[in-house]
DNA sequence: GTTTGTTCGTAAGGTCTACTAACAAACATG
DNA sequence: CATGTTTGTTAGTAGACCTTACGAACAAAC
């Protein structure tokens, strides 16, 4: 560890406060930062320089001694390209401010599996020339096991084991570029502008079901890269759906989106009453939240959660299957972990990879989250 | 940050670095930090003044060149004292190396509740007049839920709430103290003394059933400090026996010591006949295991654990509980995530908790572990 | 209008940390 | 014995942050 680490770390300080607290004086930031204001002025001149912070001018006098000039992040000066890899039937894009808002967004039809990899580049390429400020880097969040390097060890879906997805676009786009697994890349969304805090579980619904795990405000990765992959871990004792997998009874085969999806309108059809198809439906999705809660409760006993988020469609997981899930969870968990354990829908909606593939930027380049 | 920290820093690289790979010189310890000869004289010297480091004489020449000054920890020149709160019937104390040898060790039986601090320093106060060098600081492992100042949250068993037990013994002894739930004390002594990787959980089985999560090599504390409680959390979807707690069905009901005798003797006082009693012992073994990998199943999908290690009665764990529990988590997860993770037991035997005190005093003063 | 006290930002100088460059000591080898 | 290698130290330098001191700009009190 040398002195210009912690200069580097203290440079981040110095945004990172920026960044969630908003425009404020050298003299706040040193109050804020335990830095004198001696250092703080020599650090602010240096990120002033490098264009990523700005003065704002004097705030109006609020009391004696002299006004002082307001800095904040230069938040039109940069963007940030993020891209979500995990649709089922497109890649999405997007060029985004420093803030998480989407300025341009882009999507394009899922190519075939040898042109995956130029897809991404075109679509990373237009979003950059459509930013009309310095893109501070690339974002990218996908399906699959990744390591913390962004080699994609498998992804099933597009065929890669072993791919340097994050080398090749970098080559590819002389741009930094950040890839991680689209779960993980949603958790820091929710940390960083849904107000997560610093221990939750964000499960991901689509056509499968994975998670990203914050514990102490650290990404959890897992001693192979593969934290979060809860997919196919067998639920309760008692037999259930018949996975894609082969097992019986997986989290997936009760929650994803195409086995949710299939029991309801095989109810519908079963069902000509439309009351009792009401009742029927929220059945099946009341049953599927349960299974999430019985998953979850020796991982929130274990973990002492206190959040856990839910990411996909709302009209499926926004409803009986929350409530069932929070039910189930008191009912597993000692008392004293539960009292608090809240189980929410994600406020990200569609955008939440995005937003997440932002943050790795953000925190990449800036080390802000 | 400052420079002073990262002083400090590298003042604990240097220690670590002797710690895990024994004596070595100035300019081994150059090459292995990655620091300059320089500056590594410079640490060396203060060390040295310290008196955490000696210098054992001149390595024999095995090539050209001034033969290297050998440099170790001073492991004889300072003691340390853990304490083990967390068994049954009575409190353990020892005195110990740096490198989690035990020297001196004692027993006291378990005291009135009211009595239980001036026991506790009672103990220490013995085995810090015991130990012939001096004491780096006093470790406690304690039943309950314990925040990172030491004090103690809940311990239904001693009937603490909110009580200081790090602040109360540090007065009392005016000597680094440091306390910590026994079973997060307990994973300590397997990554530093028994070869455990980064990302392990220690499920400690005794009177209760508590857990130790270290991931990334940082033990994890959970948002409320009662990270590795899982005693009571309900494991299957099919009943089970009752517990104290009054649910049904907690792993700790299929798994605590007294509930595995329980079941146990009475089997044996059931079956007159000896080749069955010893099937019907298997049995209950192997369910108590299947239950622990129905519950840790979740956990090693999330965390992409790839080991678990069981601390508590070899008699009871290691065999037909361990061999069932290793079986299921492979049946329950998906094969990538069971690929590699093994079950076993510690080799820390009794000791674990004591040798995990230990190895929070070493973390603490030195930063070494 | 003047004085007083406060707050902001900057300048100068000092301390601490780790670096580079250079060198003496101690050894093996041809 | 001369040469080359490795170790550890000395001397000097660059970077990072600190303390101290000061001018600028303001509010409040007189």
């Amino acid at each position: 560890m040398l002195p210009e680490h912690a200069r580097g770390h203290n440079r981040s300080l110095v945004l990172q406060t920026l960044f969630h607290q908003g425009a404020m004086s050298r003299a706040d930031l040193s109050r804020e930062t335990g830095l004198t204001r001696v250092t703080i002025s020599d650090l602010v001149a240096e990120l002033i320089a490098d264009g990523f912070v700005v003065e704002k001018g004097v705030r109006e006098a609020s009391g004696p001694g002299k006004p002082a000039i307001l800095l904040d992040l230069d938040r039109d000066g940069h963007r940030i390209v993020g891209i979500d890899l995990s649709e089922s039937d497109s890649f999405i894009g997007a060029v985004l401010t420093l803030d998480g808002d989407i300025v341009v967004r882009r999507e394009v039809a899922l190519p075939a599996a040898d042109d995956v990899v130029a897809t991404v580049v075109e679509l990373a390429r237009e979003l950059v020339a459509e930013s009309h400020a310095p893109v501070l880097g690339i974002g990218v969040g996908t399906p699959g096991v990744v390591d913390e390097h962004g080699v994609i060890l498998t992804a099933p879906h597009f065929g890669w084991a072993g791919f340097d997805l994050e080398g090749a676009l970098q080559k590819a786009l002389n741009l930094p570029v950040l890839v991680a697994n689209d779960a993980n890349a949603a958790v820091l969304a929710e940390y960083t502008f849904g107000g997560a805090g610093d221990d939750v579980l964000l499960v991901k619904v689509g056509r499968g079901v994975g998670s990203g795990l914050l514990a102490g405000g650290q990404p959890m990765s897992g001693s192979r890269h593969a934290a979060g992959e809860i997919g196919h871990v067998t639920v309760g004792t008692d037999g259930g759906p018949l996975c894609v997998c082969g097992k019986v009874g997986c989290l997936e085969a009760w929650l994803s989106v195409p086995a949710l999806t299939a029991r309801l309108s095989a109810a519908a059809i079963d069902s000509d009453d439309d009351v009792s198809s009401v009742d029927v439906r929220e059945g099946i999705l009341r049953d599927a939240g349960e299974r999430l809660g019985i998953a979850l409760a020796p991982v929130v006993g274990v973990l002492d959660l206190s959040e856990i988020v839910l990411a996909g469609p709302p009209e499926l997981l926004d409803g009986p299957l929350a409530q069932a899930t929070v039910e189930t969870l008191r009912n597993r968990t000692l008392a004293q972990s539960y009292e608090g354990v809240r189980v929410r829908m994600t406020e990200q909606g569609q955008d939440i990879v995005l937003r997440g593939a932002a943050v790795m930027v953000l925190s990449g380049q800036l080390g802000v989250s």
